[in-house]
DNA sequence: TTAGGGTTAG
């Protein structure tokens, strides 16, 4: 017996949509009703969504009600109000799996993605609803309820417990592969492995795990659980050898990518590789850019065109995970363009993908420019801002971000909102107050990492304390990172003697601290130890990084070490095959530039693969004035107001404006003076800053407004006069020898 | 009618 559900009811239920009157005050449902059969003739899922994307969907609201007819008439029928009747089977599976829903899935625009989050719950509440009027239900109406639960966030335990208590409830519905791969399906997302492990077990004795469904399912699940060796041993240890169904070799190429087995991956994809489809494609680059790959994925993202496959959003998002992690301005644009041509730009993963590269490259303006354009609701491209302001010291614009959240409707139990808390604990509240504050949750390393990285750029070192000793006193356990966090910390806040201490307790050193420890011997002056600490590195067997140079040719470039300087530059293309980046060649051109070496640099510019940058300009800038070379001076201002436009960077005119007065050329000086008349210019003062118990007391060039500036200025001057002393020894030292 | 593989944040 099924329970009919006829259009009339429909239609009625239609006509009673009074909270619509809410919506637009004088309107009445005699407005509305016309327009929504107008609707129903042309495109009413559209309609639907738009509706659920606009208004409050929670169960307590008032148009829930009407979901269900809506629903039913974009599914069932799409050109009369006059339909077939349904059984409320055909309905549950309507609102769960509409065909609608399948299709945009199936092209990037899931519904997860365009609607409010609290609509999918609303889905399943008037599933729910009907599944339990039901007098009549088989094996294919649960199987559609657990599905429903189980791709739902948040209704994992409702799909297990509707699965258990089917055995005990209704001889009809019983477990078959449908349900059990639906199971699969769900331990793989909830991530528990002896779950799997138990319907795999009710599979093999039930007879159900040799369907190539059942055999990809288990594949996805065991590594998606962590055991790559199950996943493995499904296929009998037979990877990669007479797998026939393409999804079977889809799930175990992605299964060794997850593992970190690229090669074995590899010669899966190549193996009868007429059979592979642009998911084993994208699998495959997205492969390669999990494991820090990035070239090898933009290398064959080229080759899959070239060989006549067609990109989609998928392709393009791990596409653009490569861009972020490679911090390629040129190829991010590049990738930008494609993107619009394409017409993806709509597609949340694609538009906050590019948000992000943006950000990473720190061009804030079009990061800004892009997620004003493409929709101002991703959680993921607010999240790459604020990072990308708190990256750049910005706090009141991270803070400003921050606070546009707090209008949107995200969800708090979301995982990424989880997250952005804690990103306001950085940008807000001191350390202290977020442990008062959320007493419940204990941070992780990674989260103690993000708040260390916060008090480095901010120099504060007494919430970086309050964070060590935290760590200190609740025993959690610090990996690589947390320690690499803490030695920058303590470096970036001017305690280098700290961060030393604590590089020389740690036994187990990876790249990244040596990195943290090079650039902070750097910043302090410590050359020799920098370039000790590099040896060291390589002597313990650990390869450099573009990073490690970065910091070592900033140390040579602070005590003018040119020679040295080139052979690191040589070594790093030789030796390591690093590509140089724009800082790179940024040090290089200073390191010239500061030895009074304008003519190398000079030469060296023009070697380099791009062209150079405001930043490389101005550190040239700087020589000039430094050498009063005016002729190379006017050089770099005709470059800068290429690379800036007329109305660029205010600073640089002022920049440029010393280099002139400091060579007696007032013409020259007065015609950037005149430049800069009516533009919004302004230059920020450089200033040094020292903490003092709770006081922070700040100074810039000439400042005598301090209250104890006399005192300050006094010993200012012993200090000099003990450097003028011991220059002088240091000068005869020389002559003597 | 209902099940399988590939895409984002620190």
């Amino acid at each position: 017996m099924s329970q009919p559900y006829k259009a009339e009811e429909v239609r009625k239920a239609l006509k009673e949509m009074h909270p619509f009157k809410s919506l637009a005050p004088g309107r009445n449902e005699s407005d509305i009703f016309p327009k929504i059969r107008h609707i129903v003739g042309n495109d009413v899922t559209t309609f639907v969504l738009n509706f659920l994307n606009q208004h409050d969907m929670s169960p307590n609201s008032n148009f829930t009600h009407i979901v269900p007819p809506l629903v039913h008439i974009s599914r069932f029928n799409r050109n009369s109000l006059e339909g077939p009747v349904l059984s409320s089977r055909e309905l549950v599976s309507a609102q769960v799996w509409n065909d609608d829903y399948k299709k945009k899935k199936k092209s990037g625009y899931g519904l997860g993605q365009c609607r409010s989050p609290t609509c999918h719950s609303i889905f399943l509440w008037q599933s729910k609803n009907l599944f339990d009027s039901s007098p009549c239900k088989d094996s294919v109406t649960y199987n559609s309820m657990i599905s429903g639960y189980a791709r739902s966030d948040g209704y994992e335990s409702e799909a297990i417990d509707l699965f258990i208590q089917m055995q005990f409830d209704n001889d009809s519905a019983r477990i078959d592969e449908f349900k059990l791969t639906t199971m699969l399906n769900l331990v793989a997302k909830i991530r528990v492995l002896h779950y799997g492990r138990q319907v795999h077990s009710f599979m093999v004795k039930s007879g159900n795990d040799l369907s190539v469904f059942a055999l990809s399912s288990l594949i996805d699940m065991y590594s998606k659980c962590g055991s790559f060796s199950d996943a493995c041993g499904v296929v009998n240890g037979s990877v990669g050898e007479g797998v026939v169904d393409l999804v079977v070799k889809n799930a175990l190429i992605a299964a060794c990518c997850r593992e970190g087995e690229l090669e074995m991956a590899r010669k899966i994809f190549l193996d009868n590789p007429e059979f592979n489809d642009n998911v084993s494609w994208n699998t495959m680059i997205s492969g390669y850019v999990q494991n820090g790959c990035e070239v090898e994925a933009v290398e064959l993202f080229k080759r899959m065109a070239e060989e006549g496959f067609r990109w989609n959003e998928h392709t393009f998002a791990s596409l653009l995970t490569a861009c972020s992690a490679l911090k390629s301005l040129n190829l991010g644009k590049e990738v930008h363009g494609r993107v619009l041509k394409e017409g993806m730009c709509l597609n949340p993963f694609i538009s906050s993908g590019i948000v992000d590269i943006y950000c990473k490259c720190g061009n804030m303006r079009y990061a800004e420019s892009v997620h004003k354009t493409f929709g101002t609701n991703n959680i993921y491209a607010i999240t790459s801002m604020i990072v990308g302001y708190l990256a750049k010291g910005d706090m009141p614009e991270a803070r400003r971000l921050f606070d546009s959240l707090a209008e949107k409707e995200f969800r708090r139990v979301d995982r990424h909102y989880f997250w952005l808390r804690k990103i306001a604990a950085i940008c807000i509240c001191s350390f202290r107050e977020y442990v008062v504050s959320d007493d419940t949750t204990v941070p992780d390393t990674v989260i103690l990492v993000s708040l260390l990285g916060a008090c480095a750029i901010r120099a504060s070192v007494d919430p970086g304390k309050q964070i060590h000793a935290y760590i200190l006193r609740t025993g959690i356990k610090t990996d690589e990172k947390a320690v690499s966090a803490l030695i920058d910390m303590y470096s970036k806040c001017g305690f280098i003697l700290y961060a030393q201490r604590m590089f020389r307790t740690v036994s187990i050193r990876d790249t990244i601290m040596y990195n943290v420890m090079i650039a902070g011997c750097a910043h302090h002056g410590y050359e020799y130890e920098a370039i000790h600490h590099f040896e060291e590195m390589i002597a313990h067997g650990l390869k450099p990084d573009s990073v490690t140079f970065i910091a070592l040719l900033s140390a040579c470039r602070h005590c003018g070490l040119v020679e040295v300087g080139e052979n690191y530059f040589f070594l790093m293309t030789k030796d390591y095959a690093i590509q140089p980046e724009i800082d790179h060649y940024a040090c290089m051109v200073d390191l010239y530039g500061r030895s009074n070496q304008l003519e190398k640099a000079v030469a060296f510019m023009e070697k380099m693969p791009f062209e150079p940058d405001s930043i490389i300009l101005s550190a040239f800038l700087n020589s000039c004035r430094a050498n009063r070379n005016l002729e190379l001076a006017r050089m770099a201002e005709k470059k800068l107001v290429e690379i800036e436009g007329e109305n660029g960077n205010g600073a640089r005119y002022f920049q440029l404006a010393s280099v002139y007065a400091s060579g007696g050329k007032w013409d020259d000086m007065g015609r950037v003076m005149r430049t800069m008349r009516g533009m919004d210019v302004k230059k920020l003062a450089g200033c040094s800053w020292v903490q003092v118990g709770n006081g922070v007391h700040v100074f810039t060039s000439g400042d005598r407004s301090h209250l104890e500036a006399e005192d300050v200025y006094f010993v200012l001057g012993c200090l000099i006069d003990e450097l003028y002393d011991k220059a002088i020894m240091d000068e005869n030292l020389l002559t003597m020898m």
